[in-house]
DNA sequence: ATAGATATGTCAATATAACTGACCTAAAGT
DNA sequence: ACTTTAGGTCAGTTATATTGACATATCTAT
């Protein structure tokens, strides 16, 4: 292995906690909104991955989630229940659900993003564009490893 | 707001869900080795801070992980059990207990931690030192918004 | 047409990790 | 002496996930 800092065991540690700590955060911010809604991180995560990609299938949602069907399941039906998602059968293939947020839906990822938005806005506000871009980049490899 | 590309709302959207996937990923890899001792993501993230902090207290611990004592209290009695831990008396403050990893639980860690290792090592070895040290700064900033 | 595969939904039981609330001891601080 | 702090514990509950089994509708391929 290379000698480098940044490839060092201790450096490594650092980031793996780092991590912990950037989700955790990022995620806890808007709890209070989804509380008052019912709603957990469960739908959180679910209401977030929708709105980044209006019309995916259950099938797209489950393997963005890793999660199984049985627990998406729970978190769909309580998001219908609530009247924040509506599906469509799939046009080319009717087996397939889309899933689109419905307008109270969008009003409520929109509450959930304010909150939870400030953190990362405040975060980049005083970086300079080059640090987000490689910041983006990394963040792409560890997911693509 | 600036009007500057990285601010704007989708890719602040984007940066939270990656934030999702990297924290799942990472989180997940070593999965099977814990399954090999009974452990779970809790004390995991537990042994991970300890290693990192050798001596912390509980409270320590707490205030890092931000879950209740009952909650961490589970997860000490099983560490302890299993012989993975050792708590010691402060010797300035003896209502405190200081945890360390004893040397299975040491062995524990490294384990766990080739297996988490990887990803974020192959995801570095091919970045510029320049990038690593934006990337872990903007990680900070988000922590400490 | 029909057989097999796929997409989705659901029932039931269980595991894991968290929570709230109440209460306790020991040791420190004042 | 009194209060606060650090830590531990009991009990009950909630949230989120799991495994395994099975059902229905639809698509694909022969």
């Amino acid at each position: 292995m290379k000698n480098l800092l940044y490839l060092k065991d201790d450096q490594i540690k650092e980031f793996i906690e780092q991590i912990f700590y950037v989700y955790r955060d990022t995620y806890s911010d808007p709890r209070k909104i989804l509380k008052k809604y019912s709603f957990g991180a469960a739908h959180h995560r679910a209401i977030h991955l929708i709105e980044r990609h209006e019309g995916l299938t259950v099938s797209d949602l489950l393997s963005k989630l890793k999660i199984t069907k049985q627990s998406l399941n729970r978190v769909l039906r309580d998001l219908i229940k609530n009247n924040t998602i509506l599906l469509k059968k799939g046009e080319v293939d009717s087996r397939q659900r889309k899933i689109f947020l419905n307008e109270k839906g969008k009003k409520i990822f929109e509450e959930i993003f304010i909150e939870q938005k400030k953190r990362i806005y405040n975060a980049l506000k005083n970086s300079d564009s080059d640090s987000v871009i490689k910041f983006k980049s990394i963040l792409n490899k560890i997911i693509n490893e």
